[in-house]
DNA sequence: GAGTGTAATGTAAGCGCTTACATTTTGAAT
DNA sequence: ATTCAAAATGTAAGCGCTTACATTACACTC
């Protein structure tokens, strides 16, 4: 039986029976807890008491079912499995944090359908807006997401024209510096391991980055070898231990990103290879796995924890202030480190 | 102006505009979603209809105000910032997707307070369970769970006699193995780079599972060199520094995990010792990184996966069934890589 | 065709909050 | 003392669902 005994084991205690031991309002506990300015010490001081005798928390379901708002944003990011997006989404976390707001994150496996149901079942629990990683994504779902009126910022891409604001970086600009890097060095026999570019933007940008620095220089990019996988280290050895065994073999393999490059790297040296003496291989994300190997890659370094801080600012002040939002481009940089030399011949 | 006009940008359905639509109550709509063998086919199909028609999502909120159920498991975690945790929580995703359940994870950054700010908010959202890391927490949160009658599943540690159920392995039993591979080979002066102790159970039990080994050995223990610091890459690789300066140098540094070894192993090498013939290191989770240095690293298997398989399971059943849930032990072992040999001397 | 049991559907009372609006209290100005 | 605006508090109507219970429809049986 849920007697109103507080305190006992089973009984949890609502709005009302923290009005009812204060001898108040249910009005008046819900300012002392929403906008504790607008009550007097005194009453507030007795409502706070009675919060703690009966060890009140409030139900954020009847929360935000009467308030229409549930300070909440809610992230659907391609994986969780590495930390591609770990240091960025962290700095999403405390920049809404400090705001009073709460982040849920959600992990799509890199498969749009599944990250429309995500999308789906974040907007249902309420989410006040959304952080999306590149703009491409399945059917309608930008169509649902205006129906529903949640702002959206797009991140880890940048692209002024996209459907969203988008705060980040451009992937081609990006990839394509790096790959000036690489034919800088004398490399001609290049071959690249990428994600699926097919429901993919970002992969297809850092691919199309690569034929605008070959182009640049001249070269053809007509049949310039690309290796499609999922991003995992065992995938990217496999995917070079392939690429090496074709011909003419490539004498540096542009990765899509760090996972890639590194599992590229292991299978290299496993094969008895010297990188970068025999191979160079380039990565891009920057992230610690990047240090950790010998030698350490050489790879394309992101502003995560800038892009993350000001993709929260905006996305928050979209939805509190209602305004539409602007985009925003970052800068990356070329991190040289141990994995790209010039060619053997 | 909220219309009824369907599909008007800014118009969110409702249940009853549903039913207002398909000519029926609200009761058989909301069967019409949760219990659909209990509407005939005919008044089905007219519901659906109008679902579709209006594009109607339910809201989480009202749903879970009203069933008093959310289908929803919370999850917090030490840290989302290395890849520990993740593959376990993953799979603990991935299972109770299975049961039709959703996870939401929080981190604590290894720090009680936050951890028991962030059960209490995840609590307050309606997780129908809790799963946890470790036994050990700030005050009386265990009093508050219980109050809010919240099953809890603790997990990556192994505790029969604990608070709740745990589902997990035993820290002090698999270090000690560790540590009886260390001793074996015949290191004497041996240092521990560890977790702050004072609030991290498994980190106070892998350092107890080494004095175990050593006083199995009839070694004294008494002042064997800890090192408590955070868990990353930096930090072990400064605690290396430290403890490398200190006389006797040790021949052999056991590190509470993975990311503290791989730290290690790095400052080593970049102090020009060659590991393992000038020192040797080992790490303890097996997570993706330890594979990835150069020698890869000798470390503790952990089956995350499986745990994270059977914990959600078993939470699952605590609550749909109400059942009171049983402890589980599960086996580590020792992978031998490449940073573990006899000491030099 | 009346009677009966079961399946399908409807009615309406909440779930625990927030907040517009109404009412009371307060305290400064007269 | 009296007045009155401002501040504090109270009242009560929802928010969008679920579900116990009541009602109706339907398919049988005799």
């Amino acid at each position: 039986m849920r007697s109103k005994a507080p305190n006992a084991s089973g009984f949890v205690p609502t709005l009302a029976d923290v009005a009812g031991h204060a001898g108040v309002s249910t009005a008046t506990v819900s300012r002392c807890i929403n906008t504790p300015e607008q009550v007097q010490k005194k009453t507030r001081d007795k409502v706070l008491r009675a919060v703690t005798d009966l060890g009140y928390s409030p139900n954020f379901s009847a929360q935000s079912l009467a308030a229409k708002r549930t300070n909440t944003i809610g992230a659907i990011i391609p994986t969780m499995d590495n930390s591609i997006f770990a240091r960025g989404i962290q700095a999403v976390q405390e920049e809404l944090g400090r705001a009073g707001a709460t982040l849920l994150v959600a992990s799509s496996s890199y498969r749009p359908a599944l990250e429309a149901e995500q999308i789906r079942a974040l907007v249902a629990r309420g989410a006040d807006g959304l952080l999306l990683i590149g703009h491409q994504r399945d059917g309608n779902i930008y169509e649902f997401l205006d129906r529903q009126q949640v702002p959206v910022v797009v991140s880890w891409a940048y692209d002024p024209a996209g459907a969203k604001p988008s705060i980040g970086f451009d992937n081609r600009a990006a990839m394509r510096t790096m790959a000036t890097e690489v034919l800088a060095r004398g490399h001609r026999r290049i071959a690249v391991i990428s994600a699926r570019q097919a429901d993919n933007d970002r992969a297809r940008a850092r691919v199309a980055g690569i034929r605008d620095a070959m182009e640049e220089a001249g070269l053809d990019h007509t049949n310039l070898p690309v290796f499609e996988t999922n991003y995992t280290i065992e995938e990217g050895s496999a995917a070079l231990a392939s690429l090496i065994s074709s011909s003419p073999a490539p004498t540096a393999v542009i990765c899509g990103n760090d996972v890639l490059a590194v599992g590229a790297l292991l299978a290299a040296q496993s094969l008895g290879m010297r990188v970068p003496q025999d191979l160079s291989i380039t990565g891009f994300d920057d992230i610690e796995l990047s240090t950790v190997t010998s030698p350490a890659l050489t790879t394309v370094h992101v502003p995560h924890r800038k892009m993350g801080v000001l993709a929260a600012r905006q996305l928050w002040q979209m939805v509190t202030e209602q305004v539409p939002g602007d985009s925003l481009r970052l800068d990356t940089e070329v991190r040289l480190r141990g994995t790209l030399g010039p060619p053997a011949n």
